[in-house]
DNA sequence: CTGCTCCTCAAAGAATCGCTTGAATAGATA
DNA sequence: TATCTATTCAAGCGATTCTTTGAGGAGCAG
């Protein structure tokens, strides 16, 4: 008991999972499945990599027990392991931006400018969510808002923002919402929404903050 | 703004943080400097490994912002750059724990068999702890208890437990802790209290955490 | 069965990381 | 100023890691 080499390899473990983490490309994924499962080729398309490449990460994930896995006919699915692991990611996010001097400027090259964009609190929205004086959108992929989404939210994915902004009600408050605070999805559409002259806001943080904080959420049921 | 390549920059710099975890020997320095700052040779001797090769992680641990160091006369002390850190390393070992399949088996070869220690949980130690009904022993290196203990605990180095035992009242219960769920400080004492027909217990976790759930503390004072 | 789709595996080159050694630096002391 | 001590830097190697490429399963449809 308590000799350098146990102690070595049990340190070693934690590393492990630390290496998990340790990839950009990784980090993204955890982002992406914070959201709800996804299969490999839409991960791929959504880190920008090959497919069998992001296999290969979603193996090193698997493999640090940060994700796990589902197949449906032919399809693989895969989510994150357990809410745990949604708070390492958190932690890891608070962290870097406390204590990285480079990271605001990473965010601000990513971004852009969000001295403009208003924001909404959760608290604010979760009182305010069936008042009927405002429209969430949820600008995420569809497939994360079958996954799970703010209660009451319509799905909008960014792409296609521009299209149904003038079936918007021209007198009500428009909040969008995206992945989390370093998701571009919902800026752009606060962008948009505001050049066309309507009242937009951007909910604080994103979805997995929302569900964190317990506030009502649903989802499209599996067929 | 969003661009993938202004993305992959901003979440390779979130992926940085983690990869200064990415090896045992740097989450074993973040562990040992969770108890409180020390400079580069007692850590080179906490981690067993050259101080050449401590300063290096070291400085991979400060290039990641998780740790900042301090110069007295020609000493330069090392402590976690914020309990934001600690937050990380916490939640780094519950997944790690939760999910790595072969942590649990690493933890046994490490800690060996925990089944008959008795633990006592931080609060009922907080209720008990002005009751003179038992004596607390933080049986860590000095330079731990200096930075940092238990109010009115007493300074008992593991290697110097046997020396003083026969010192103990004999009628009064005994709860040793040390740095952590992972630490065998506090293992070995209550093994060796045992053995000598005392009525002992390990605190549940260790300092760290009595710290974070701000229980009473108190510290040596800098001269 | 055969073909098709989705995903994983294996191999290989380029890049990075970890540990050791020996030299260099910054601040304290005299 | 010179000297001493604690710490960092730099170079080099062996071991990992990342990405790409092409081949190899697993499941579904006909």
């Amino acid at each position: 008991m308590g000799d350098r080499q146990a102690k070595n390899a049990l340190f070693d473990g934690f590393a492990d999972v630390a290496k998990a983490l340790g990839n950009g490309r990784r980090v993204e994924l955890v982002d992406v499945l914070a959201q709800g499962e996804r299969h490999v080729e839409e991960l791929a398309d959504e880190i920008g990599q090959s497919v069998a490449n992001t296999s290969h990460h979603l193996q090193v994930l698997a493999g640090a027990g940060l994700v796990v896995t589902r197949r449906d006919g032919n399809r693989i699915y895969y989510q994150l392991a357990s809410g745990e692991v949604e708070q390492l990611w958190t932690a890891l996010r608070l962290v870097a931006r406390t204590h990285l001097d480079e990271l605001d400027e990473l965010a601000a090259d990513y971004l852009g400018n969000r001295s403009r964009l208003e924001e909404i609190s959760r608290d604010e929205l979760a009182r305010r969510l069936d008042d009927g004086t405002l429209i969430v959108l949820d600008v995420r992929p569809a497939a994360e808002y079958a996954a799970g989404h703010i209660r009451g939210a319509r799905s909008v994915p960014i792409d296609q923002l521009s299209d149904i902004v003038h079936g918007l009600p021209a007198d009500v408050e428009v909040v969008a919402y995206c992945r989390g605070p370093y998701c571009v999805f919902a800026d752009d559409a606060v962008r948009l929404l505001s050049r066309r002259r309507r009242n937009a806001r951007r909910l604080q943080d994103g979805f997995p903050e929302w569900r964190t904080a317990q506030h009502p959420i649903e989802s499209v049921l599996a067929s």
